[in-house]
DNA sequence: GTGTAGACTTAGTAGGTTTATG
DNA sequence: CATAAACCTACTAAGTCTACAC
C-alpha cells in the first residue's frame, strides 16, 4: 500500500497540468481496458512468424529504452514504486583511452562527460535518480580482465586454506579476552566462519531493513541452553540480502553461548548484538591476519572446500555420469545451503513431480513386462535354433535399456524435489573455484560441458586451461 | 573514529528459447 | 509435430569493501 501511494506521488509529478486536474485518485483508475489492450495485442502477436516476432522485440526494446518504471525494490523497500527517471546521453559519462574510437551519442544530444581513466574498468556511468547510486557499464564475466580477478580471488580463498587453523585458534583463544571489543569481534569471527555469514554493513533507514554478521541485533537470536538434545543451542532468524530469510538452530560451544549471553545483557531486542563492531573494524583485523584477508573469503574458501570435501565423499569411480552428476549437483546443493542461496518454488513443481512420479510407474509396468518377455523368450531358446536366441538376446537388451531409463528418472525425481527451494546458479558462478569441478571432471571422465553450459565454459576458460589434479581445493 | 562516494561482486526473477518426449 | 520442461540470458538490485574528507 506504501509503494502504491509513492508510486502515485510520482506518477502524478510527471503529469501535465490537465492530466494532474483529472487524475487526481488512483482507485478511480481503471487499467482494465489497457490490460485488455495489451493482452489481446499479445494473443495476436503469438500467431506471428519468427521474423515479425523479432522487429516487435526490437520495436518494444526502443520504447523501454526511451521510459522507465517504478523501482521494484527486493523485501519492505522504503522506496519500492518511486519512478526511475529516464537516462538521457546528457546524464552518462563515458570511460574511454584516449587513442580509441569515442562512442558517439544519439544525435542532438550530448555526453554529460568524456573521460579517460585507467584505474577503473567502467565503459560508461550514470547516477540512478531514486537511491542516488552510481550505475555502471562494465566488461563481461569472460572477459579478460574479469577472469584475471576471478583468478586472484579463488587465490586469495587458497591463501586462506592455509591459515586457517592458526586463524581459527587465535580467535578461539579470543573469545577469553578482557576486551569486550575483542571478545565480541571473535565470536563474530566464528559465525563468519561456520556459518558463512556475510560482512553486515550498516545501511541507510530507507533501505529494507536486512542484516549480516556485524549488523545482527538481539532480537535475530534466541539462546537454547538445550534444544532437541542438543546443548547451548542459537537460533538464527533474520531477512539477510535481498530479504532472504537466515534461519538456522546450531549447537555452538558454550563458551560462545555464555559470550552471547554476555552481550546480550540488559540490551532490548532492537539493539545491536555485537554493539562494539562493524565491517571495518572487521576488516581491519583480518587483513592483519593476512594480507588481502577480508570477511567475503571466508565464504569463498568454506564454499569452496565444501564441494571438495562433498566431492570426495559422494563420488564413487564406478557410477554412471548420469549419477556421479548427481554427486556433483549434490555437493553442489551442500554449499548452496551453507551460502543460504534459495529461490522460490518454480511454479507447477508439484505436478511436475506427479507427473514425473507417473511416469515411473509407467516403466515400472513396463519392466516387468519385459521380464516376463525375457522367460518366455529364454524358454523358446533353450532348445531353439539361432533365430529364437536372436530374439532373447533382443529382449535382454530392450530390458536393460529399460532398467536404464528408469535409474534415470528416479534421479531426476530426486534431485528435481531436493532442489526445489535452492538456487544451484550463485554459487556455482560466485563461490566455487572452477579448478576443483575441472580437476573432477577429468578424474572422474564426465564431459566438462555436463557441469558447465557455455556461458560458464566462456567464464571459467581460465581455469578449464590450467586445471589438473594438483588443483584439488 | 565516522560518514560518504565510488567501484566492483553477488543475487534472484522474468520470460524467452532450446531441448526432450511422446 | 505439439507440448512441457529445462535451460539460459538479460536485468538490475543489493551487497562488500576501499579511499578519502573531516
Amino acid at each position: 500500500m506504501y509503494s502504491i501511494k509513492i508510486f502515485f506521488g510520482d506518477w502524478r509529478k510527471s503529469m501535465t497540468d490537465k492530466e494532474r486536474d483529472l487524475i487526481t485518485d488512483l482507485s478511480k483508475c481503471d487499467f482494465k481496458p489497457m490490460n485488455r489492450y495489451f493482452m489481446d495485442l499479445a494473443e495476436k502477436n503469438r500467431n506471428k512468424t519468427k521474423e515479425e516476432k523479432q522487429k516487435l522485440k526490437e520495436a518494444n526494446e526502443a520504447i523501454i529504452n526511451r521510459t522507465s518504471g517504478p523501482l521494484s525494490g527486493r523485501g519492505e523497500h522504503p522506496k519500492m514504486g518511486k519512478l526511475k527517471k529516464r537516462i538521457e546521453a546528457e546524464d552518462v559519462i563515458i570511460n574511454c583511452s584516449k587513442d580509441s574510437k569515442i562512442p558517439q551519442p544519439p544525435p542532438g544530444h550530448k555526453w554529460k562527460e568524456v573521460r579517460h581513466v585507467n584505474t577503473v574498468t567502467w565503459l560508461a556511468s550514470w547516477t540512478e535518480n531514486v537511491q542516488n547510486q552510481v550505475k555502471y557499464v562494465m566488461l563481461n564475466p569472460s572477459s579478460k580482465l574479469k577472469g584475471e580477478k576471478d583468478w586472484q580471488k579463488y587465490e586469495t580463498a587458497r591463501k586462506l586454506a592455509k591459515s586457517i587453523d592458526k586463524i581459527r585458534r587465535e580467535y578461539q583463544q579470543d573469545w577469553k579476552s578482557k576486551e569486550m571489543k575483542i571478545r565480541q569481534r571473535a565470536v563474530a569471527l566464528y559465525f563468519i566462519d561456520k556459518l558463512a555469514l556475510r560482512a553486515g554493513n550498516e545501511k541507510d533507514e530507507d533501505q529494507a531493513d536486512t542484516v549480516g554478521c556485524c549488523s545482527l541485533r538481539v532480537e535475530h537470536i534466541e539462546l537454547h541452553e538445550e534444544k532437541d538434545d542438543k546443548n547451548f543451542v542459537v537460533v538464527f532468524d533474520f531477512l539477510g540480502k535481498d530479504s532472504i530469510r537466515y534461519y538456522n538452530e546450531v549447537p555452538v560451544e558454550k563458551r560462545v553461548f555464555k559470550n552471547l549471553q554476555l552481550f546480550m545483557e540488559n540490551k532490548k531486542g532492537s539493539d545491536d548484538l555485537f554493539d562494539r563492531l562493524n565491517t571495518q573494524i572487521m576488516n581491519k583485523h583480518l587483513n592483519e591476519l593476512m594480507e588481502g584477508l577480508t570477511a567475503k573469503v571466508f565464504r569463498t574458501y568454506n564454499a569452496s572446500w565444501t564441494l571438495q570435501q562433498q566431492l570426495d565423499l559422494l563420488t564413487n569411480e564406478d557410477d554412471t555420469v548420469a549419477e556421479k552428476i548427481l554427486s556433483y549437483n549434490r555437493a553442489n546443493r551442500a554449499v548452496a545451503i551453507l551460502c543460504n542461496h534459495q529461490r522460490s518454488v518454480p511454479k507447477g513443481h508439484e505436478k511436475s513431480m506427479e507427473k514425473l512420479k507417473e511416469k515411473i510407474e509407467a516403466k515400472k509396468d513396463l519392466i516387468k513386462d519385459g521380464e516376463r518377455q525375457v522367460k518366455d523368450a529364454q524358454r523358446d531358446a533353450k532348445h531353439g535354433s539361432v533365430k529364437e536366441k536372436m530374439i532373447l538376446d533382443k529382449k535382454k537388451k530392450m530390458l536393460q535399456r529399460l532398467k536404464e531409463q528408469l535409474t534415470k528418472l528416479e534421479i531426476q525425481e530426486t534431485d528435481r524435489d531436493e532442489n526445489k527451494t535452492i538456487a544451484l546458479g550463485t554459487s556455482k558462478l560466485n563461490y566455487l573455484d572452477p579448478r576443483i569441478s575441472v580437476a573432477w571432471c577429468k578424474k572422474y571422465d564426465v564431459p566438462i560441458e555436463k557441469i558447465y553450459n557455455k556461458t560458464q565454459r566462456d567464464k571459467f576458460r581460465w581455469a578449464i586451461d590450467m586445471a589438473g589434479p594438483e588443483y584439488r581445493f
